[in-house]
DNA sequence: GCTGTCAAAGTTTTT
DNA sequence: CTTTGACAGC
């Protein structure tokens, strides 16, 4: 805007505006950007970090940017390398949270009694253990206490002060599987994902030494998304800044959606109190969306309390009217947004590529994908079930892992059970009663145990010829490359023949190419960034989508969850199901209570939700709710959800548009102005 | 005791 | 549609 006012203007994109500009030039001391949604705030921490690298001659490898996807970490690095040489940037580091804690945790394992190669446990595998331990299947339970332990965990509390604070028997029950929990994951050598932050955090926090050594290492820290870090992570931001607060954490109330997760708004309030001299930076100016549909995000958003106010405004325009419908159930919704986006690519001259469909769960992509399909529609799907959560690819790390770390026991049940090969229910259990007898890793174990264990002939050959077969990919495993050994262990498990044998042509095949891509995957991150087997190993656990170099479409609708959609924009945004239980969500009821009492707390999350929904379109906005939908196995019949009435609609007059009643003569004439450009 | 076959049921959001 | 649960042969 006025680069030419300042003396750093040249190298400093001229896009910037005064805000912006300022946000980027503050390194006096703390400093919080509160970015509204489309104000730019990737482009505030990118250019703050050329700026500290080339102005400021600060060393990359003593920046650190933090991000919570690793999408966001990528598309940061890709943006930062637009701006400076990549020698420039040699050792900076752009990395998630967990990947960060994860590095500090292979370098102070010593200080956890943890072995280098320590396993990493995704959700999956954690409830598998606390599953173990409760001795039951009751879903809901094991849920219930996963969450809690989770949630101690990301507040910083050990078993004993969860048991001190727990409320009710849940709360108790779940406090003491918490403490054998976390004995069960020392004897495996194993941390789950919380542990990569709550350990990183909890030594920085109490060890003078270290924290002064990682100090040294980190001379400025950016942090984006700063709404959804938890107690663990604030503490971590704390310790690794120390006295000097050197620091820019950029964030939006307004869209804090992972509270669930153990996120604490409270993170940003905390951050004025606890640094008095904090600059404060409001990025209000929108440079994505036209004045219809950020009006409609204001009216919404405004009934959430705030702790800062903040009021977006834009210079795009005033926009076309945002369209409510009401639909029939969620089939004709689906098909009814097929063709709208057929239809719409046509009238507006876009592609495919200009239309999102945003939804609240994974479960409302299925329709839409059929009537895409039908369509020949062209689509792409963010979020859902990640790649490395399907069977198969979980069989193929459960080898990995157990090849990197021996004593971690769910991968070895996993890999010595798939394919089968006689080792079974009875069997491992066997095995378990001797390894915990004796203080053994099941692996171990396999080349203790006798038939004087309770074991018979035949199920202790199949054990030991398994455990024999990975004790000697494990010695091939540090001479050979990660590409032979994983062909190795294909066909000596002969996994390919099982898949075959198992499921029928079509499915055997979609998995069998899945491994593959896993295998070409793994082959060039080993080969490319000289990965060991260990580190592929736990680099893949925090991964959740295979980094494909390109889309083999780019040209295509996408369709994502309104969490994953947070960051991305899109001319035409279509923001279906939004009905009361749907959007605002309704959890699972409480068996104790009969009358349901919403808490205000999830109710206004969900509203951000919404809020974030909202804001990715740039150019129209199209929402739908369904009358009646398919719920559990019955059909329900749906209210519009109240985000629909607080954005200025009447759903019975669906004709009239109070928002544009509120238009001043001049908007009016662009909105018209805008129609008649498409 | 291991394994495969059949039936049922199930889903909030993610590192 | 795909993953989990119970039962009957091998």
């Amino acid at each position: 805007m006025n680069a030419e006012n300042t003396g750093v203007g040249h190298s400093l994109a001229s896009d910037l505006n005064v805000r912006q500009r300022e946000a980027v030039l503050y390194l006096d001391g703390p400093c919080l950007v509160l970015a509204g949604a489309g104000s730019g705030k990737t482009r505030v921490i990118t250019q703050k970090i050329a700026y500290l690298l080339r102005e400021c001659a600060f060393p990359a490898n003593r920046i650190v940017a933090l991000t919570f996807t690793n999408k966001a970490a990528r598309e940061m690095r890709e943006r930062v390398l637009a701006l400076v040489s990549g020698k420039q940037a040699k050792g900076l580091t752009i990395s998630t949270f967990h990947a960060l804690g994860l590095r500090f945790l292979r370098q102070e394992a010593a200080h956890f009694e943890l072995k280098p190669d320590f396993s990493i446990m995704d959700a999956t595998d954690s409830l598998a253990v606390i599953q173990e331990l409760l001795a039951t299947t009751d879903k809901a339970r094991l849920r219930a206490v996963q969450q809690a332990i989770s949630l101690w965990k990301n507040a910083l509390l050990g078993p004993d002060q969860a048991a001190a604070q727990a409320q009710n028997p849940l709360e108790q029950e779940a406090a003491s599987i918490y403490k054998y929990y976390e004995a069960t994951l020392k004897a495996y050598q194993a941390v789950d994902f919380d542990d990569l932050i709550r350990l990183p955090a909890r030594l920085l926090k109490n060890n003078d030494e270290v924290r002064q050594r990682w100090q040294n290492q980190v001379h400025y820290l950016l942090v984006d998304e700063y709404q959804d870090t938890n107690e663990c992570q604030y503490s971590m931001v704390r310790s690794l800044t120390g006295s000097k607060s050197r620091f820019t954490v950029v964030g939006d109330d307004d869209q804090a959606i992972y509270a669930w997760r153990g996120a604490t708004l409270e993170n940003l309030g905390r951050l004025t109190t606890d640094y008095p001299h904090l600059k404060l930076i409001k990025l209000e100016q929108n440079y994505r969306s036209v004045q219809s549909v950020l009006r409609a995000a204001n009216r919404v958003i405004a009934n959430n309390t705030s702790l800062f106010e903040k009021e977006l405004w834009s210079e795009l325009g005033a926009g076309e009217s945002i369209r409510v419908t009401a639909m029939d159930n969620h089939e004709i919704e689906a098909e009814s947004i097929g063709r709208r986006i057929s239809a719409e690519r046509f009238e507006r001259r876009a592609e495919w590529r200009d239309f999102a469909v945003l939804y609240r769960s994974n479960q409302q992509a299925r329709v839409i994908e059929q009537v895409l399909r039908n369509l020949r529609i062209p689509y792409t799907l963010s979020g859902g079930q990640s790649f490395f959560d399907k069977a198969e690819i979980r069989d193929i790390m459960a080898y990995l892992r157990l090849l990197a770390n021996s004593d971690d026991d769910p991968a070895f049940i996993r890999a010595a059970t798939t394919p089968r090969r006689g080792v079974g229910q009875a069997t491992l259990q066997a095995l378990g009663t001797y390894a915990s007898a004796h203080s053994l890793s099941l692996f171990a174990a396999s080349f203790a145990i006798t038939t004087d264990d309770g074991l018979a002939q035949r199920q202790l050959d199949a054990l030991q010829s398994f455990a024999r077969l990975m004790q000697e990919l494990g010695r091939r495993a540090k001479e050979e490359s990660a590409a032979d050994l994983l062909d190795q262990l294909l066909a000596h498990t002969r996994y390919e023949s099982y898949l075959y044998d198992t499921l029928d042509n079509r499915a055997a095949q979609a998995r069998w190419q899945n491994v593959r891509e896993l295998c070409a995957w793994l082959a060039r991150k080993s080969g490319e960034d000289g990965l060991s087997i260990t580190e592929l190993a736990q680099h893949v656990a925090l991964v959740t989508m295979l980094e494909r170099n390109d889309e083999e479409n780019p040209d295509a609708v996408k369709l994502s969850t309104l969490h994953a959609a947070k960051g991305l924009e899109f001319p035409h945004v279509f923001l279906i199901g939004v009905e009361e239980g749907l959007l605002p969500h309704k959890g699972r009821e409480e068996p104790g209570s009969t009358e349901v009492k919403e808490d205000p707390a999830r109710i206004q999350e969900e509203r951000r939700l919404m809020y974030v929904g909202i804001t990715r379109a740039q150019r129209s906005l199209h929402i739908s709710w369904c009358k009646r939908r398919r719920r559990a196995r019955q059909d329900v019949i749906c209210e519009p959800s109240r985000f629909i009435a607080e954005m200025g609609f009447d759903v019975k007059k669906p004709r009239d548009n109070p928002a544009d009643e509120h238009l001043s003569p001049s908007e009016r004439l662009a909105m018209l102005k805008d129609l008649l450009k498409q």
